[in-house]
Formats: structure tokens, sequence, C-alpha cells
DNA sequence: CGCTTTTGACCAGCGC
DNA sequence: GCGCTGGTCAAAAGCG
């Protein structure tokens, strides 16, 4: 029963995690001591808070002091002893009737009961309804003024709780509507896509096997990178086999072979600030230092793949785990020593589906061992649990924020701004785009706080506070209401407008959602623990699905959750892939 | 027994 | 051309 209290509430109220995660309500099982312990620190707190004004989010537990008014007198000891009895725990959903009987008897031996009550109360704030806590309020039993104070109190706290409670409502319907838009928005880029490759008949196109529907993207970005996506006829030409670019091989014209492509030159280096590479050899192509395959060699489909993977996604944590938790099922083929880090580089490949082309690095920072680099490569190529999908959808949204911010330094500049403002306002974490890397980058630093970290970066090109996931949706939202125009003739300003322009729901929701990460976000930002679960929690809650809290709570606890093989805590051991790749 | 991890070998790109 | 480095392969070992 105890466990599946924990896990209820959970489950129930996914966002009740950002506020009630300070109280620790998972373990209230038959752990006991712990429990005790934890309730014996909050009655104190509350003690103490009878006199004056606490803070905040943790009050649910206060409520337990309001009942202390019930014995009134000496606070201290008593109380303690009340708390101690812990014994309330089982009598969690009868709280009402506790109380009743509990106020009818006086005994000094009820006294911790009461207190159970008003515990119960805080999980019922959680879990249900908060009625008996309405009774206590009601009955006014003690006229003194301590108890009065107490009530008082307790009814503002009542009333914040409601509020939060209504907001958290409001904010999971809208993680709803959002997931079921984004849900739809993908099937139908997808069958968009598909359609699409059919026109052009591009065997590149295929929506399964190697080259599918990943690569492209990447390509896509790519080619938004080069700023020739306003020419590419959306994906499929940027399928790119035989691109106008391949032209002139030696110079290189990729960019150039567009009218579109000088442009970008002037982009570029608006952008980043000068990319040695791009600037001193502009004939390069976007790629400083020609490491990037170009589409004119002639592999171009398999340079194109290759190409698809080399734009990535960079996720800087702080986690002990030996890898964060995404959401998805890795398996590690090699590893390496790095050069310039004493920590060894793993490798692994997304095993969820055959062919998979997804990669990833884990690597832990040499300056910072607490810090975890993960870096993602390439997009799934198959279907993903919705909490894979968060992260994977935050790692190609910032991987397209790439595109987008290559389109125009004025464009990109602007995007960002308008992801700041409107969504992120509060967020702490750092999004750094690093074009100038041997490979496209996006860092999304979940281990910073406001700092910036451009100076940490030598080659940033601009960075904005940001919440990743939100950011990933947010972005998600880009290509979904106009990521096809987007490869077409779309421009970053027009995108932004569209965003905006989205319908009033969609707006109202991010708004919603920015307020609920910027809360959030101060609640991780206080538990350097808990930063690592950071990208899987907001995750979580945005897909919706309950069952992610496992997962948050997990990292969260620094069990490691044993993600060691699959990075993967969850239910998704069942998918056992046989063969990763095709040997 | 099957799957995953380990680890040395191999390959490719790049700089000198 | 050679060496360095990053990335991948694949046989062997480990694990449940």
């Amino acid at each position: 029963m105890a466990k599946g209290s924990g896990l209820s509430i959970d489950s129930a109220d996914p966002f009740g995690f950002f506020q009630h995660r300070p109280i620790v309500l998972n373990s209230f099982p038959e752990d006991n001591n712990r429990n005790i312990h934890k309730w014996k620190l909050s009655a104190m707190d509350a003690t103490t808070l009878n006199r004056s004004p606490p803070p905040t989010i943790q009050f649910p537990l206060n409520l337990n002091c309001s009942h202390h008014r019930q014995e009134s007198p000496p606070p201290s000891d008593d109380k303690r002893m009340v708390i101690d009895e812990m014994d309330f725990f089982a009598k969690k959903t009868h709280d009402s009737n506790d109380a009743v009987s509990t106020d009818a008897g006086k005994n000094d031996f009820h006294g911790p009961t009461s207190l159970e009550f008003n515990v119960n109360t805080g999980l019922n704030l959680l879990t249900t309804n908060t009625s008996s806590d309405q009774s206590l309020v009601d009955d006014g039993i003690s006229p003194n003024v301590e108890d009065k104070r107490a009530k008082l109190e307790l009814a503002v706290l009542r009333a914040e709780y409601e509020r939060m409670k209504g907001e958290n409502q409001r904010l999971k319907e809208t993680l709803n509507q959002v997931t079921t838009n984004y849900n739809a928005l993908q099937m139908h880029l997808v069958t968009f896509k598909h359609k699409k490759t059919e026109e052009n008949g591009m065997p590149d196109a295929k929506v399964e096997g190697k080259d599918i529907v990943v690569p492209r993207q990447f390509m896509d970005l790519r080619l938004a990178t080069n700023g020739n996506i306003a020419d590419e006829n959306s994906l499929s030409s940027s399928e790119g086999r035989s691109h106008e670019r391949s032209g002139s091989p030696g110079t290189n014209g990729e960019v150039k072979a567009s009218k579109e492509g000088i442009v970008f030159d002037q982009d570029k280096k608006e952008l980043l600030g000068c990319k040695t590479g791009r600037e001193d050899s502009p004939d390069q192509g976007w790629a400083p230092n020609s490491k990037l395959p170009r589409f004119n060699s002639p592999k171009d489909v398999d340079q194109t793949e290759a190409t698809m993977r080399k734009a990535r996604v960079s996720v800087r944590a702080r986690s002990e785990a030996a890898m964060i938790t995404d959401g998805c099922q890795w398996r590690k083929y090699g590893q390496k020593m790095a050069k310039g880090n004493p920590c060894p580089r793993a490798y692994y490949r997304c095993t969820m589906a055959n062919g998979c082309p997804v990669r990833k690095q884990v690597q832990r920072c040499a300056e910072d061992r607490t810090i975890l680099i993960t870096t993602y490569e390439g997009n799934h190529s198959h279907p993903l649990p919705p909490n894979a999908m968060a992260m994977a959808s935050t790692t190609s949204s910032a991987a397209k924020m790439l595109l987008s911010g290559s389109m125009s330094s004025a464009d990109g500049i602007m995007n960002s701004n308008f992801l700041t403002r409107t969504l992120l306002p509060c967020s702490s974490s750092m999004a750094t785009i690093s074009a100038s890397a041997p490979f496209p980058t996006v860092t999304l630093d979940l281990t910073q706080s406001p700092n910036p970290l451009q100076f940490q970066r030598p080659q940033s090109q601009f960075q904005i506070p940001l919440l990743p996931q939100i950011f990933g949706q947010a972005l998600q939202n880009q290509s979904k209401f106009s990521g096809l125009q987007m490869s077409q003739d779309m421009d970053p300003a027009q995108l932004s407008h569209q965003l905006q322009a989205l319908p009033t729901n969609q707006g109202g929701q991010q708004n919603s959602i920015s307020d609920t990460v910027s809360a959030a976000t101060a609640a991780i930002a206080a538990d350097p623990n808990f930063t690592a679960a950071l990208a899987a929690a907001i995750t979580s809650i945005i897909g919706g699905s309950g069952a992610h809290t496992n997962n948050i709570c997990g990292n969260n606890a620094n069990s490691t959750t044993t993600t060691s093989s699959n990075g993967n805590i969850t239910s998704t051991t069942s998918n056992s892939n046989s063969s990763f790749q095709g040997k």
C-alpha cells in the first residue's frame, strides 16, 4: 500500500513533481524511520513558522502545524512526539474522520493522530481531496490567538495549495493538448515527407532502412546551415544526390551554387562571429575544418548520410550515473580515450530498431567530472516512447535550430530571442550553438545557471538561455507548423511569427509551459543532483506519461538508474534488440 | 544460452 | 608519407 501511494501520487500528478519534490513524497511506504525523520523536521519547521511567515512550497507539510493548535499549548516536544508516531501514514485516507475523532477525544495520545491527520492532508493535497483540511480550519475549537493565527496561515496555505492545484490541472491539460498536437503534427510531417518523397521519386527518401528520414533531417539541417534551404526543394531535393552544388567539385560550390549561398556566407560571418574556416576559405563550404563531407563528392548518397550524421547535439548535465536517461535503448560498441580528457569516451548506438542511425557519445567533462557530456548524432528511424521522444525531439529540435540560426544572422538571433522571451523567461539552462566546431553542434547545458557559458566555449556562436525540453518543443512546434516550408523558402523570422501566431491554445500553452518550466527550473537549480534528470523530467511531463516520473525519481535519487546498459531505466527492457547492426 | 560489454585492431581524415 | 586522432568493427569475455 505504502509503495503504491508513492507511485500513485507521482503518476497521478506529473506536475506535482515540481511542487512537491522537496517534500519527498515517494518514500512513504514502510520506511518509517526516514519518513518520521522528515516529518519531524517539517513539524519543527512548522512550529517555527507559526511565528514567522514561512517560505513557499513546502507548506503543505506545514499544515501539520496547524494541528498543533489543536493541542494548542506547548509546542515543541509534544508535537515532535506526535510526529514521531507517524502512524498517520496508515490512516492517510481517512483524514476527516480521524480529525474529527481526534478533536472529540482530545486525548493526548491522539495528539499525534491529529498530526497525522494533518500530514495526511498534505499528502492528500497531492493525491485527492482536501476536505479534511477544510474541516480542520472550519472547526475553530481553540479560541486562543495562536490557534487563530495558525488557522489563518493554514487557510492561506490552503488557498495557495488550491491555486497551485488548479494550475497544475491546467498545465496538465495543456500538456496533454500539446502532446496530442505534437503527435498529430509529427504524423503529419512524416506523411508529408513520404508523399513528397514519392512525388520526387527519391529513393533516398525511404522511410525505413538505413537512409531513412533521419538522415534527411540532418541533411536538411546541413543544407540549412549552408543556407541552401531556401533553394532546396524541401527534403527531397536535399537528398542531394545530384545537387547543383556538385557543379564545381574543386571549389565546392555547395553553397555557392545557390543564390542563397552568398547570403549564407554573410550570415555565417555575422552569426558566427566568423568561423575562421569559413571566412578564410568559403570554398570549403560550411565545414570549417573540411572534416565535413561535401555533397559534391561522387558518393553523394553516402556522404549525404554521413553528413547528416555530422550534426550533433550535445547535452551537458551533472550526473553520477554512467549515462543520462533519455528513454532510448543503447548498446555500447566502443570506448576510447580521447585526447585531452582522462576520462574515456564511450560510444553507443541506438538499438531500438535495426539500422537506427542514431549514435551517442558519453564522456565526462575533464574539468568537472561530475558533468556528463552526452552527444547525440542522427535521428531515430523508428517510433519512440514518449520519454525517449522528448529527448529525441529536444536534440533534433536543437539541431534544427542550427538550421534556423544559419539562415541569417538576424533571423537566427530573432529566433533565439523569440524563444527566450516567449518560452523561457526564467530558465537557467543554456544552449550553445557552435557551427565552427568540427561538426555543427548544439550544446544544451543543464549544468549552468544563468551565467552564460559563452566564454567557456571558444567557438560558440550565440547563446540562448533555455530549457532544453521546452526549447525543443518550441522548435518542434516550429517545424510542425512550418517545418516543411522552412525547408523551402521560409525564413526564421517567418517561422517565429508563425510560432507566435499559433492557435491561441497553443500560445497559451506555451506561456503556461513557460511558467511551469520556470518553476521547475528553479527547483532543479536548487538541487544539483537533479539536473541530470532535467531533460527526462521535463520530457516526461511534456510527454504526459506519468510513468516517467519513475525515471525522474530514479535519477534524482542518483540511484544510477541502472542506465549502464540501456540508458533506459523504465519498462523498455523487453525490447532487447538482438542485433544492433545489420552485420 | 543469448545478450551486452570490453578491448585491441582496423580504417579514414587530417596535419605536419 | 607518416603519425595522430576519432570512430568503428568484431572477437572474446562477462553477465544474468
